[in-house]
DNA sequence: CATCTTGATAAAAGTACATTATTCTATTTA
DNA sequence: TAAATAGAATAATGTACTTTTATCAAGATG
């Protein structure tokens, strides 16, 4: 005789599986099924982001005083067609905050204004330095003391690869 | 009569598809689908990485100078379990290139040494400093002349949350 | 003889299905 | 009557199968 039946709650219940909702079966490449896997585990890189407040005396994070969750690539990358990295050297932009071995998110769709940080191709290096514009005068100027700007002659072009939007520095 | 037929070279070439490689179905959460297909199809958020080195006169980022590819996450976040951000209030670490507003990029199971920037939770604040550990001293030193060292009497248990591995400045 | 059309072949992509895992309850057992 | 057990229900999971897409070459067309 039958046991079990046909009512309500019976079955395995929803969200007892590994991602705790509903799959979906896609194709990914061969290569990237590992790092997916772990992408899709870890929720999108997602990572808790604490503002100011906790409670007095509290040992560790946890839960109660996350701001957010955040994923850097997504905070940090605008548009990833559009957007490179380029590694510091030099000490030009010290009192930019910009360190020798520094990376730097550009953008290089956003337009190139006057004050903005920009990366620029001079001389077969690349450069980072804020852009002068002014009066028909173009400069790319270095925040260190010790630099001299660079002015570029009106009937010289200047090559700009982007704008600097985020620092990022190891200590 | 037969037309195509058995013959080497005959098909659908390989790589011919929207990842230039063999795929693999596989199961993921509905909600992240699409940032999934995203993910797969911009390679995982891997961005070019540029150094210092450009032809003269190269007028925009190129293939031909690239370091190498680079995901932010990847780089920064050596394991998501142990790993969050915290928002910067206050001047207190100026001089150290952390400006209010910056993220910090924090690893918890890192060990927490004498010269190390932390933080830490006073008070119910988060605070970030340099630490001060020597002969039986604990001290959380600001950098910057504005304010004053933080002394950790012996009996008073100081909760240091994390290690702060990265600044990251938006300019 | 050059071009177009059509069928054969094979990779890619999406999805349905079979399998596995988990929970609930009626029945059996002590 | 309480505990143990087996059967049924249903979600989760992985993969096999079907459908789609792309290319090649033989034959048809002009």
């Amino acid at each position: 005789m039958p046991r079990g039946g046909k009512r309500a709650g019976a079955g395995r219940p929803k969200g007892t599986g590994k991602y705790a909702e509903p799959t979906k079966a896609i194709r990914v490449p061969v290569s990237m099924v590992d790092k997916i896997l772990e992408y899709a585990h870890s929720g999108g890189f997602q990572l808790p982001l604490y503002g100011g407040k906790v409670a007095a005396g509290c040992p560790a994070p946890t839960d109660d005083y996350i701001e957010g969750m955040m994923d850097l690539s997504e905070h940090l990358i605008h548009d990833p067609a559009t957007t490179f990295f380029v590694r510091v050297t030099g000490y030009s932009m010290l009192n930019a905050g910009i360190h020798p071995d520094d990376i730097l998110v550009v953008d290089r769709d956003l337009e190139t204004r006057h004050g903005k940080i920009v990366i620029a191709a001079i001389d077969g290096e690349l450069t980072v330095k804020r852009l002068y514009k002014k009066d028909n005068l173009v400069r790319l100027m270095p925040e260190n003391d010790d630099f001299d700007p660079i002015d570029i002659a009106p009937q010289e072009t200047l090559h700009i690869w982007g704008v600097v939007t985020n620092v990022i520095h190891a200590l």
